[in-house]
RNA sequence: GCGGACGUGGUGAAAUUGGUAAACACAACGGACUUAAAAUCCGUCGGCCGUAUGGCCUUGCCGGUUCAAGCCCGGCCGUCCGCACCA
């Protein structure tokens, strides 16, 4: 009588066997003995309370890997944890009254409950939350450290602050002039911050870019381009005249162009250089001109938009080569966080100076001559040449390339001591202060009489106040007198602890390391670097540039120890899940869950009101396309909801949730079992001999499997258990009892990596009262992975027209016979000379007649 | 503007990296079982011609290289992503 597999019998009960064995804890380095080891991660989750798809899809994908791992004989660390500081928290007892931390634990709780239920094969012994005060305590020691080592640092300088979460926010999470969280436009403010100096790192973290064969070269491109390192000649021009009080020296400039020196028609300083500060002091003209530049804003359609504006200061330098003057002006399109916030302006071959001096008619000087043009009538339009060419009209450096006049420019400003060659790179110093209370305090104090004062690690963690109120808009730390008030640990007096907290992005830079081992440096070794680590696109140049610089800055005060400083050798990025749209009439989000798809068009399940289908969009709150997974456990069973995820689309590309997608894995799972269902009570033998046609396939199916895994191709190792599947049930009637027995025990040790409880218990069907969750990875047989017969297609004239059945190690000259005997072949050949036939052994014959 | 990715049936996609295009799945259609439905099973399923063995066409468009191109090269068109007044 044949039975129907019960996920929500069995799912439970091979969780409570796994939690039983502790199967998944990582051993320790002494205990693994000659096992390799294999760190496999998936980015923490924030604490949102709720899980969604994209968590499922995310953890599943580390869970393939991870139990491929394991089973192929790897000690596997694939630890969990959560990035709990933040401001939801602080949103959520502004809403709701209850203390930031008691709603981040409750959900933690909840949130843990439900990944219980993913069966994912995670190690929680080594579970942490990042506002656990050991783990923010062992972070302040970090940035003590870090401190001592010159590392971190304090200064006033123009911020991007965030009106809506009140507060500063890093260059990195200004996305198109907006808050990353609050979507807010960013004002700039002028604030005293703490800063890590991220910049000392930027040529390693750009070199090291090439180490990492295993990322995607989309992440590292980006990475790239956001340090955007530079080449090119820091100088300085000379006043010619006037000379203002302070810059008696001349002024600094940067350029990657110094082949178009000769083409120098004016100099233009940043409306926020000093000197345009000190300028505007006593000019009320240059401070209404300040006014109007920064009204435009910074987000892309401002930019797009804004006019090139300037303003002659009246001031004029020397040209470096020529006895000439260059006037100096001020203009909005320069910008002072860049170079040295002034340039030299070549307007023949840049188009924003080409705007700007064809608006204040400054001289237009082309010194870059394109291939055949002629130097004669060479002129500019309104388009600036910025291609190759052949220098001209510029004394020493003519007729040579642009490469070789940049070499000849930088020699020559570096002999006469006017500046030196330089490295300029568009990352800045990463701003981590937030004056927000859900983080991690600064450990550091403000005394009147020492200044700054670091706290002496026998004072950590230095912990929230537990009594708070959002009452009042602002930094409830600032508020807090009797936290603030201490005493300094230099001098003894009255002191005030640092307010502002580190930006979340600091907690989670390191806590790989810390899943490794609190303490031991030893086993962090061991365990380091990430060998896969896998999680969302979106942390391209946040997360994973931040994590890279801490793993450098940790490695140089002994805290870590990676080779190159890399701390993740492989990473993966996921894509999303997406899902239909629904509004109703009044244009209200429908939830999938609310509407009727009995009939066509589908309906409001409640009122029966029409729907509308829109497009296909991330799964999200707001527009309320979400599917929730606890409901699709409590119907399919997890192994259904995981499976799908990874079924569709290949990993990296988004895959969209159906309901009928759904039901296919469902019924998947459920032929599976009948595949099961099918042998014999308790077979005693697993392995068969022979080469019948299922051992080929099955053995064949295992290395296909095996492959796609290793190649992060997921969807096609699903494609491949599935057409597996589909022959072991055309076999059943066919194939030996052997045979099928043997299909189905490499079939399931290949299922476990996807659909881990349907596995057990097919497992289990087997016979077996061990795990699978212990079973080493199927051998597969090498005889069988090779036929003895191939079907070769023969074309002629590169068309297909027959195929032959040869001896897979035929001579090329036998197939080639056999071709041409074939009666489909002469009927083409007939008549016709051959000039040349072409065997590819193995794969095709190609015929060609004239 | 700069950088990157992608474009294949009604749909998600596959194609051992230059060698039988469309595996696997979804949807649709036909059939079996059923009083009926659900579930399950069997079959058809890129287009055109043909009763059929079969033939012609087909991987965004145009051209090229090659015995052979979804894959390589050149030029267009389109979609998506990242960065953006970075000197």
């Amino acid at each position: 009588m044949a039975s129907r597999y019960d996920p929500q019998g069995a799912e439970p009960k091979w969780l409570a066997a796994w939690e039983a064995g502790d199967v998944y804890r990582a051993k320790s380095p002494s205990e693994a003995g000659n096992a390799p080891k294999a760190y496999v991660l998936e980015m923490f989750p924030y604490p949102s309370g709720r899980l969604h798809m994209g968590h499922v899809r995310n953890y599943a994908m580390g869970d393939v890997v991870a139990r491929y791992k394991r089973a192929r004989g790897y000690n596997v660390l694939h630890p969990m944890g959560w990035d709990a500081f933040g401001m939801p928290a602080e949103n959520a007892a502004m809403k709701q009254g209850v203390h930031p931390g008691e709603w981040t634990y409750k959900n933690i709780a909840d949130m843990r409950a439900q990944f219980m239920k993913l069966g994912l094969s995670l190690d929680w012994s080594r579970e942490f939350a990042t506002c656990d005060p050991e783990y923010y305590g062992a972070q302040q020691e970090i940035f003590l450290k870090l401190y001592e080592a010159g590392l971190i640092y304090r200064k006033a300088s123009k911020v991007n602050w965030d009106p809506v979460d009140q507060t500063v926010l890093a260059n990195e999470q200004v996305i198109d002039g907006k808050g990353w969280r609050s979507s807010a436009p960013v004002e700039q403010r002028e604030l005293t911050q703490w800063f890590f100096k991220i910049t000392d790192y930027a040529e390693d973290l750009i070199a090291g870019l090439e180490t990492l064969e295993r990322w995607p070269d989309k992440v590292r491109t980006m990475q790239a381009n956001w340090i955007g390192r530079s080449e090119g000649l820091q100088m300085r021009f000379e006043w010619s005249g006037d000379t203002p009080d302070g810059f008696d020296d001349g002024v600094e400039i940067f350029t990657t162009r110094p082949d178009t020196l000769f083409g120098a028609s004016f100099i233009a300083l940043s409306p926020d250089h000093p000197l345009t500060l000190q300028l505007a002091e006593d000019n009320e003209a240059l401070q209404a001109f300040r006014a109007e530049c920064a009204k435009v804003g910074t987000s892309e359609e401002a930019i797009e938009k804004a006019e090139k504006i300037g303003f002659n200061t009246g001031l004029s330098v020397k040209h470096p080569f020529e006895d000439r003057e260059l006037p100096v002006w001020v203009a909005n399109f320069v910008l002072m966080g860049y170079g040295t916030g002034a340039i030299f302006a070549c307007p023949a071959h840049d188009q924003r100076d080409l705007d700007f001096a064809r608006k204040y008619d400054l001289p237009v000087i082309p010194v870059v001559l394109p291939s055949g043009e002629d130097a004669e009538a060479y002129e500019i339009g309104k388009d600036a040449f910025t291609g190759p060419g052949q220098i001209f009209n510029s004394d020493f450096l003519n007729g040579k390339s642009i490469e070789d006049a940049k070499a000849a420019a930088i020699n020559t400003i570096e002999s006469s001591g006017h500046g030196t060659r330089t490295v300029n790179y568009r990352l800045r110093d990463w701003g981590v202060s937030r004056q927000r209370y859900w983080g991690c305090p600064i450990p550091v104090v403000h005394c009147p009489t020492c200044g700054i004062v670091p706290l002496p690690k026998s004072e950590l963690p230095v912990r929230l106040p537990e009594q708070v109120s959002f009452d009042v808009p602002g930094n409830p730390l600032e508020r807090d007198e009797a936290w603030k008030s201490c005493t300094c640990p230099k001098c003894g007096g009255d002191a005030t602890r640092e307010t502002d907290t580190l930006d979340t992005f600091v907690d989670s830079s390191w806590y790989y390391a810390r899943f490794a081992s609190e303490e031991n440096m030893a086993e962090r070794a061991y365990w380091l670097p990430v060998d896969q680590y896998v999680g969302g696109v979106e942390h391209a140049v946040l997360h994973l540039l931040y994590a890279r610089f801490i793993a450098r800055a940790m490695g140089s005060v002994g805290l870590m120890d990676v080779a190159n400083g890399e701390p993740f050798a492989g990473l993966f990025t996921q894509g999303m899940v997406t899902h239909e749209t629904y509004k109703d009439p009044d244009g209200n989000w429908i939830s999938p869950a609310e509407v009727n798809f009995d009939g066509n068009p589908p309906v409001h399940g409640e009122t029966g009101a029409p729907i509308t289908v829109g497009p296909i969009e991330k799964m999200s709150k707001s527009i309320r396309n979400t599917v929730d997974p606890d409901a699709m456990i409590a119907q399919y069973g997890a192994d259904v909801a995981r499976m799908f995820t990874l079924s569709d689309s290949p990993p990296e590309r988004d895959v969209e949730w159906t309901q009928a997608g759904v039901d296919g894995a469902a019924r998947f799972a459920q032929r599976v079992w009948a595949n099961f269902d099918a042998l014999p009570e308790a077979p005693t033998q697993e392995d068969a001999s022979g080469d019948g046609d299922l051992r080929r396939t099955s053995h064949k199916a295992v290395a296909a499997v095996e492959q796609a895994v290793d190649e992060f191709r997921f969807n096609s190792a699903v494609a491949t258990l599935y057409e597996w599947t589909n022959t072991i049930k055309k076999a059943a009637d066919t194939a030996p009892e052997a045979e099928r027995v043997e299909a189905c025990s490499l079939f399931a040790r290949c299922l476990q990596l996807f659909m881990p409880h349907l596995a057990e218990e097919c497992w289990s069907r087997l016979g077996h009262d061990t795990l699978i969750v212990h079973a080493p990875w199927p051998k597969k047989d090498p005889a069988l992975l090779k036929d003895d017969l191939v079907t070769l297609p023969v074309q002629v004239n590169g068309k297909r027209r027959s195929e032959v059945q040869v001896a897979a190690d035929a001579a090329p000259k036998d197939v080639e016979a056999i071709a041409l005997a074939d009666p489909n072949v002469t009927a083409h050949t007939d008549g016709k000379t051959i000039k040349k036939v072409i065997v590819v052994p193995g794969r095709i014959v190609n015929i060609v007649v004239a």
